[in-house]
DNA sequence: ATACCGATTAACT
DNA sequence: GTTAATCGGTATA
């Protein structure tokens, strides 16, 4: 059953990011429909969180999705190379959002490694991720309850002892928001 | 205008 | 372990 609005409205986004552990993302983009089991994600928390793009208010052309209702996508590019895909959350104004940062291919298998460039290529980082859900920087902005992307819960139940939380990674710049436990991820089953 | 850095990855030594 | 790839944001002039 797909998501709705009311799920990606909480305000509580470290929930979110824990919650969206074994739900399912879907895309149908360039005539194929791919999905992936999410394995792993990051949450960044609005105007608070100095590892967030919106930390102290900021708001640029890059982020401006950032700032849309919960069930948005915000998509941008890392390192000039990457397309990072982010689910925003909470209400309009308030930039929370959930980084994806690795799924298992469930559909759309063969369509995913022509995406990675070689079969069974890695897709457990939040690059290859969204290179093989076929995300990129011009889906900035899709709303996740359309046609496009979406996400569903689709009754894969995890045991909490097979989530690990720790710090997110790569975000040393933070100080001391770097070491927040922020980073959700199944390590088992 | 110039300079530096980043929510990363793959291909090296 | 190191490094190249490559571009938007931010700071500085």
């Amino acid at each position: 059953m797909r998501l709705d609005r009311s799920f990606y409205e909480r305000t509580d986004v470290m929930g979110i990011a824990r919650d969206l552990l074994g739900k399912v993302v879907h895309t149908r983009i360039d005539g194929a429909h791919v999905s992936g089991l999410i394995t792993e994600t990051e949450a960044y928390a609005g105007v608070d969180d100095r590892a967030s793009h919106a930390f102290a208010g900021r708001r640029t052309e890059r982020n401006a999705s950032m700032y849309a209702r919960g069930g948005t996508a915000y998509v941008y590019i890392c390192y000039g190379i990457h397309h990072l895909f982010n689910i925003v959350t909470h209400s309009v104004g308030v930039p929370h959002a959930v980084l994806l940062r690795g799924v298992r291919i469930l559909e759309g298998q063969a369509e995913a490694d022509g995406r990675r460039g070689r079969p069974g290529a890695r897709t457990d980082g939040p690059g290859t991720a969204a290179q093989a859900l076929g995300i990129r920087r011009s889906h900035d902005g899709t709303d996740l309850l359309g046609r496009r992307i979406w996400v569903a819960d689709e009754g894969l139940a995890i045991d909490p002892r097979s989530i690990a939380i720790g710090p997110r990674i790569g975000v040393d710049y933070a100080g001391p928001d770097a070491q927040l436990p922020y980073r959700f991820r199944i390590v088992r089953q």
